[in-house]
DNA sequence: CGATGGATTGAGTCAGGTCAAGGTTTGTGG
DNA sequence: CCACAAACCTTGACCTGACTCAATCCATCG
């Protein structure tokens, strides 16, 4: 039994726009079904061209690039209400691979009517370009945490960051949040090694600003983090879901 | 006297999408004007709302983004062709500064008029995605090459990266571009220090791949040079003007 | 109970950073 | 036409943040 988008649990949060009931109407039109995975799965992989996209439903996963050496690039990790395979929708090959980190939950779409959809739906489209345009901000902001921050900077900037979506996305409690990565992972999103990235997160524990263990994320105090993280503003901006 | 679209000297070009004459017609009807502006000119700044979108049509200039330390990031180069302001317009915000490097003329549109323009258009509105999913893309392989690459493949991958925009622009002649940065913006693109890009230039210079002198650069060959930046294929893909 | 995947820590090295000093070119005012 | 300044490029010397290599520890699991 699939989730109704009229049910869909996200559409409830404040992070997410409101939609019109025919909004609601177009998407579960578009949705073709529900998709479970377990742990690990790859969803996409780079340079493919799937016939399927994604909206992440419930579980986390994470977006990543391989070099030929063997080297990998986390570009960005994947949470409840992210769309994916946008790239792959407009352009018509992934730029990079999604894996699910945890069990997963995903609305399923069916690539071959996602043009008629784009057309016939000028707001839907309008949100899908949104989503684009924000994905395009956030590197941004990772290019620039690569380029100039310090490991201990960097970290503090990748933590604040996902807790700073899970806050939005109610997964934190009382400072808590579940955070299913390996070191491994975040190390690979800041281009550091995991042996500098564990002396960092050391750092920060003794520090008293956060504290990361079982899977499990505590972010004492938000603003000190942010501050270390030297990121301005850390505000909601609401965005639509797909 | 403004350039008329059906006259648009870019559109003939190879690298851009065809377009329907229906398709000029919408888009002379969006363009307001035309702007012209000096080497410097700064066209829009990072959290701007901009009344104003543009194309640019010649000249160059750069992306980039500044920590509140005074360290900047170089997001992306604007070469002839490139949509400025696709933040500002879909969000309401842009998440980078934008300047002129060269003079730059520019053709100019009515954020105003952008979402009618938006939803009457679809097929205008989807290859405004796509440059947004385009630019996802590069910034993925921007961050991948400053996670994991080598100084040596970064700069590599840089000027490779920039001399294939430049050959499908029609920029090159005889292995020659203009090419009319700093090594501080460069250096700023890759987040390594002045000194370090120099010799890392000369370092490429010495082994006969580029040189870059006056404003211009040879890459001698090209897929050496792809070779030394770890780049697997440089293979062309038209896109939309917009 | 050994095997496997992750986290942690120590020791030594190096890629890339910082500091400092010229060199070149271009533009400007006297 | 020259002197001076400003902007950029280049090179040397030295330093350090982050990397690599290598153990060790700890859970979980078949």
């Amino acid at each position: 039994m699939t989730t109704k988008c009229a049910d869909c649990p996200l559409r409830r949060q404040e992070l997410f726009d409101r939609m019109t009931e025919d909004e609601v109407r177009v998407m579960q039109r578009f949705k073709v079904g529900e998709l479970k995975v377990d742990s690990g799965t790859p969803l996409l992989m780079e340079g493919s061209n799937s016939p399927q996209l994604f909206t992440a439903l419930r579980g986390m996963g994470l977006r990543s690039k391989l070099l030929s050496d063997g080297r990998r690039q986390v570009v960005n990790l994947v949470l409840p209400g992210d769309f994916i395979g946008l790239q792959a929708a407009l352009m018509s090959e992934m730029g990079h691979s999604v894996e699910a980190t945890t069990a997963m939950t995903l609305c399923v779409f069916d690539r071959s009517e996602f043009w008629s959809f784009f057309r016939d739906n000028p707001r839907r489209a309008f949100a899908i370009s949104w989503l684009a345009a924000v994905e395009e901000h956030f590197l941004g902001d990772a290019l620039t945490t690569l380029g100039q921050r310090t490991a201990l900077q960097a970290v503090a900037w990748a933590l604040i960051k996902v807790f700073s979506r899970g806050q939005h996305l109610d997964l934190v409690h009382k400072n808590r949040m579940p955070f299913p990565y390996r070191q491994q992972d975040i190390a690979d999103a800041l281009g550091l090694s995991l042996v500098h990235t564990n002396r960092t997160l050391k750092q920060l524990r003794e520090r008293q600003l956060v504290s990361w263990q079982d899977g499990e994320l505590v972010v004492i105090d938000p603003q000190k983090l942010a501050d270390v993280a030297m990121v301005e503003s850390i505000e909601l901006v609401t965005r639509p879901l797909v």
